[in-house]
DNA sequence: ATTGATGCAAATAATTTGCACCTTT
DNA sequence: AAAGGTGCAAATTATTTGCATCAAT
């Protein structure tokens, strides 16, 4: 995977690269959308404790790697990210997908002019119902 | 304030118009960016009770009339949301503000075409700095 | 009248911390 | 070496639940 541009954005941002982290994000990646807790679930195996998958969440998110959003039922949840992501989101079954396309560059600017903030980024999340939760079938 | 359309989509949607969710919902539309947590502690003299708070918050998010999003530290906060509504988040203070354009109806369809999805709505946070931060201020 | 909401207190679950030891830089 | 990360278990916080009672439709 983009592990390399993974690798250097740690170190960039004075994130130190150690395996847990990578695993860490390395499950975000490949199945955005989890919990903090279901990612501890599933990291247990691998003898990485939960004390680390916190921290790890955190330090990731602080150096902009993962994403955190908020899904129905008020849980947070996470999604890896090296650039810039958009996600699509199924509020029935949980499904989460990736969208590529980006608007927003112009907004952000405008932003800057008329609030005097300073923007760094922004965070887009689309809810609806994927296809086959819209059939009404079981999630 | 617009307690008047308040009222209304509550009944809309069939959420019941207590005075409890009444006062969270006002809560947060007061100051955005709190933690649940946080609009315990504010409506406990009002001898709301922490249950109710909780119960409140999932209920009226349910109905599209509070917005759950990720702040710095792993947090999610709420804002009172009536129509649509985008925030500007500062990383560093926490401050909140709306901000009412939206040039986001058309990439919605697109979104509906491209993937198939029914899409619902979407919440968009810009994060940044604002202006007294960026001078590197105290928050 | 019926159905759903509230408060309280207790129960459960989620998150953080202290500390000795091990890894990155 | 120095600085910081890890795992474990314990401590702390946050969230949910059961139940009797009250309020909204």
């Amino acid at each position: 995977m983009q592990t390399q541009r993974l690798a250097q954005i740690m170190q960039e941002r004075g994130v130190r690269r150690t395996p847990q982290r990578l695993a860490v994000w390395r499950l975000f990646a490949e199945e955005p959308g989890l919990t903090i807790r279901e990612a501890v679930r599933a990291l247990e195996p691998a003898g990485i404790g939960q004390a680390t998958v916190y921290r790890s969440v955190k330090a990731l998110e602080g150096a902009g790697l993962l994403l955190g959003f908020p899904a129905p039922r008020g849980e947070l949840r996470y999604a890896a990210v090296l650039d810039h992501v958009h996600l699509l989101v199924c509020e029935r079954c949980g499904a989460v997908r990736r969208l590529h396309e980006c608007r927003l560059g112009g907004y952000e600017a405008e932003v800057e002019q008329k609030t005097g903030y300073r923007v760094r980024g922004h965070t887009l999340v689309v809810y609806g119902l994927c296809p086959r939760c819209r059939e009404g079938g079981e999630p």
